[in-house]
DNA sequence: TTCCAGGACCCTG
DNA sequence: CAGGGTCATGGA
């Protein structure tokens, strides 16, 4: 299937080789990534993103949300620019759009990305997938389901180079086959999500809120992270003692409903050395 | 060799 | 509750 989405800012590059998500990567001049049970390959043409679905059954209106395009990009723009510094962001970083991502998946990938680094993560998420996971096409294989990682044992999961994480993914899958606690967030308001999150295996609160910001489209919540840290310190001045509920209380009320998107407009643009910290 | 990377967990005081 | 050490792995 062919797909088109008239996305005139979208940047894909930014948004897709970014730290939100670690299942794409530039190829030639198109972007290929690995969504669910879907391949699917991505180029910008003009004011178009044209999508297509190289294996699977995405419909265009999933692929749509996925890439963030339901909702008022416009809107959420001159909401967090009246902040100075995410004004400065968005000028260093234009085209950058927060995506919807499948919650299980979002989690897994967000446990690997735990006192690592972003190529790191990538590169977990591959092997796991490419270990464990289902083949799509020749090249291209999905993230394993929670049937699968619950089943593996430490040292098989050890394969995937996932290091002292592994046990986590194992018994986070487990307990997900033994309960509906992903499905029973959307339900549940930001601070019972997060304590409900937290009690997965290797979730704390920094994985939480990215399962939330990223995975269940909650645009409000701040992941505070290294980055989200210095940039709170060093930019907007508080102090660096402040626990993490402080941190996002004080992120949140200070950038306003779209607050998590605009902490990863910062994230980005200070990664991108352009914040000056 | 040492340090760090989008932290989480465990043990002490 | 705060403060420390520890945890696999790869790159600088």
């Amino acid at each position: 299937m062919t797909y088109r989405f008239y996305a005139p800012k979208y940047d894909l590059e930014r948004t897709l080789i970014s730290g939100q998500v670690f299942r794409w990567k530039k190829v030639g001049d198109h972007f290929e990534g690995v969504v669910g049970n879907n391949v699917i390959f991505l180029k910008k043409r003009d004011d178009f993103i044209l999508a297509d679905v190289i294996a699977g059954s995405m419909s265009e209106s999933v692929l749509k949300n996925y890439l963030g395009l339901n909702v008022d990009y416009e809107e959420i723009l001159e909401s967090i620019s009246e902040d100075e510094f995410v004004n400065k962001a968005i000028e260093e970083y234009e085209g950058y759009y927060v995506l919807n991502q499948d919650p299980y998946e979002t989690l897994i990938t967000f446990i690997c990305s735990t006192n690592s680094n972003i190529p790191n993560t990538r590169a977990k998420s591959e092997n796991l997938a490419n270990l464990f996971g289902k083949q799509i096409t020749d090249k291209y294989f999905s993230l394993p389901e929670p049937e699968i990682l619950a089943g593996l044992s430490e040292g098989e999961i050890m394969k995937a180079k996932v290091g002292y994480r592994g046990k986590y993914l194992i018994e986070t899958a487990d307990m997900l086959l033994n309960s509906n606690l992903l499905s029973k967030i959307e339900e549940k308001k930001d601070t019972e999500a997060v304590n409900s999150l937290v009690q997965l295996p290797g979730v704390g609160k920094k994985v939480a809120d990215c399962v939330l910001l990223f995975g269940f489209g909650r645009l409000n919540r701040v992941p505070i992270d290294v980055w989200i840290k210095r940039i709170l310190v060093n930019l907007y001045g508080i102090d660096d003692n402040m626990k993490y509920d402080e941190m996002e209380d004080f992120a949140e009320k200070r950038l306003g409903k779209y607050a998590g998107y605009a902490s990863h407009f910062l994230f980005e643009a200070a990664r991108a050395g352009k914040l000056s910290l």
